[in-house]
RNA sequence: ACGCCCGUAGCUCAGUAGGAUAGAGCGGCGGUUUCCUAAACCGCAGGUCACAGGUUCGAAUCCUGUCGGGCGUACCA
């Protein structure tokens, strides 16, 4: 299927972010018509109800009492010194003294032509691109992944990718959790059932067996937990068989791990687990002491602040032993010795609010945070319909690769119902396409910070506010350059008009696009985008509705051809930031 | 006990510069297919935004208090 031509224009042509340029027009008109209030925000947002046209400024009655003014008065001179006759039409004043400003159809018509030339779809490109370090995913080893481990991995990966698109440099970071204390009992566990636990497709489903066995058996007996004390100790001193075991373990999980993230179509730039940053820890303890940072307490080490803003935080135990801590400063100043990055975001879930607060506050004392900005972006837990994390009958959490086989056989069901025609191959496609897109979608489209209500209904759902619909709409698109192709239709070069009122809604959200990618730049918050792709292809589907393309007069279906190709490709795009497959036909 | 987060339609959730009549999906009810994919579209019903005060021209949003829920608070990660 050949892509629709495409006029060839010089990249980020049309470039501009509409709420942006409007603020900026606002205000200068504010600084000429107020001089002593030329700092004024303008507020300048999107109408929230189109009869008030398409963008609204509310800043005059904010101004009115600063200014001991009326605001509609306010508003009027604003409007007199406003430079804005090439975007919109004549602002009108409404209200107790919103600015209604609606563009004009002209300028509409101008920017999607000028949109559609620009690979960049519009959107700016960073003019200070940032070096961003993402730490995400960060499974513990010798466990499966379950549901739980999905909203680090969905999210951090789109925020990668939103990065990316940004024009920012990104180093995703899997922080491996490998050094943990059920090694011990691992490896009981292997010498007492490795020999009686048969092989699997999976190794770390055969470990996790051994270990489940292991744990009983300590469990009833005192000295089995005695040995898998002895046997971490001897890992820790740098025993060579236990170290081969460690090893092998580690393999195992990764095996398991890349398996997921291939299915999920997540990707790394670095993974390191842990027990790479082992040698560093004893330095990080003594700088810190000798920084005057930690200081001995009850034997252990521990950093204090003096104004009790935050309690403790351990970085030795008494026995010796370092901790999360520990680890977590030294991977920061590793990272920042490595990358030299602007910014390291961390992707846990909400319980680590109070952990990060400490690091980052212990990281700008020791001085290792100079010039990096340090972000906790957590998310919500992910619970069950009781409200309580999610578990299966048997007590388990749920894999993720049964959720995963589970999306693709709900999918195609739905497929083989609405596009019988299709061969084995293409529907296995489509589906795995679907369902992966679906339980993405789920994920990303709720506010991170919420708590999340795992449903299989919900997360796997094609209806309504989906992956799916978005998917479709893109998949619709497709179907009219493929249709139009056999009797050489293309969009061409006569111009974009928006004449419909459903022509004009889609020509305005396309325009918007930039704006949506900058709002969950700012505080990585992919629902925005979600919430963006879906109000277009709401607006698409009622386009595509009452604006029939291909049976239009020639013009018409030139520009309307036209508005499809660009909605197709800020969907590709949109979706592929989510880390989503558009698909031909579905 | 202290700290963080939360309480919005029957259900799941948007609403993070304080702005006009609080939105969406699902579910419910009713319509739409000689026409580019009906995984769709159009319409209807459904709300004391937990409660009580306060701030202001204006509060789901900010402040205080109460009730209810989740999580966290030095030898786990």
């Amino acid at each position: 299927m050949a892509a629709p031509c495409r006029r060839q224009g010089r990249p980020g042509a049309g470039a501009m972010n509409l709420q942006q340029e409007l603020t900026q027009r606002l205000a200068r008109a504010i600084a000429a018509a107020f001089p002593d209030a030329s700092d004024a925000e303008p507020m300048v947002t999107a109408a929230q109800n189109p009869q008030f046209g398409d963008y609204q400024a509310n800043c005059a009655m904010g101004l009115s009492k600063r200014l001991k003014s009326n605001p509609r008065a306010i508003a009027q001179s604003i409007v007199a010194a406003l430079d804005a006759g090439d975007l919109i039409d004549e602002p009108t004043i409404a209200g107790p003294g919103f600015i209604n400003m609606r563009l004009r159809p002209e300028f509409l018509e101008r920017q999607a032509a000028a949109v559609g030339a620009d690979e960049r779809l519009g959107l700016p490109v960073a003019e200070t691109p940032r070096t961003v370090v993402v730490d995400f995913s960060s499974p513990n080893t010798c466990k499966p992944m379950h549901i739980g481990h999905v909203r680090s991995m969905v999210i951090g990966d789109a925020i990668c990718r939103l990065l990316r698109l940004l024009g920012h440099r990104v180093v995703a970071d899997n922080h491996l959790g490998d050094w943990g204390t059920q090694f011990g009992l691992l490896i009981v566990g292997f010498r007492m059932f490795g020999h009686e636990v048969p092989e699997r497709d999976d190794p770390l489903l055969r470990l996790v067996e051994i270990y489940k066995r292991a744990h009983a058996a300590a469990e009833a007996d005192e000295t089995v937990r005695d040995q898998a004390r002895a046997e971490l100790a001897r890992l820790h001193a740098g025993d060579q068989e236990n170290y081969r075991q460690w090893q092998q373990y580690c393999r195992w999980s990764m095996e398991h791990f890349n398996q997921i993230y291939r299915r999920m179509d997540v990707h790394f730039d670095e993974t390191l687990g842990e027990s790479f940053y082992n040698d560093l820890l004893p330095g990080v303890v003594d700088e810190l002491a000798a920084a005057g940072l930690a200081r001995p307490s009850e034997g252990a080490m521990c950093v204090f602040w003096d104004d009790d803003s935050l309690p403790p935080l351990l970085v030795r135990k008494k026995d010796g032993a370092f901790l999360y801590a520990t680890t977590d400063l030294a991977t920061l100043k590793y990272r920042r010795d490595r990358w030299h990055p602007d910014e390291i975001v961390y992707l846990t879930d909400a319980r680590q609010q109070l952990h990060f607060r400490q690091i980052f506050s212990v990281a700008e004392r020791w001085g290792v945070a100079e010039g990096m900005r340090l972000r906790h972006v957590w998310f919500g837990t992910i619970l069950g319909p009781d409200g309580t994390p999610l578990k299966t009958r048997s007590g388990d959490l749920v894999e993720l690769a049964d959720v995963l086989d589970e999306a693709e056989r709900r999918a195609v069901e739905v497929v083989r119902e609405k596009t019988p025609d299709l061969d084995d191959a293409e529907a296995g496609e489509i589906a795995r396409a679907v369902g992966l897109g679906a339980i993405k979608y789920a994920d990303l489209s709720q506010n991170r910070q919420s708590d999340f209500v795992f449903d299989w209904d919900k997360m796997l759902s094609m209806q309504g506010n989906t992956a799916p619909y978005l998917q479709y709409a893109y998949a619709r698109i497709r179907s009219i350059f493929r249709k139009g192709a056999e009797s050489g239709c293309r969009p061409g070069e006569t111009g974009v008009s928006v004449a419909e009122p459903a022509e004009r809604a889609l020509a305005l959200k396309l325009l918007q696009w930039p704006e949506a990618v900058a709002a969950a730049g700012d505080d990585y918050r992919m629902n925005l985008i979600c919430n963006y792709l879906y109000e277009l292809s709401s607006v698409f589907t009622s386009f595509y509705e009452s604006c029939p393309v291909l049976k239009s007069e020639p013009a018409q279906r030139d520009s309307r051809l036209q508005l499809c190709d660009l909605t197709s490709r800020v969907l590709k795009t949109g979706l592929d930031v989510l880390g989503i497959q558009v698909l031909e036909r579905m």
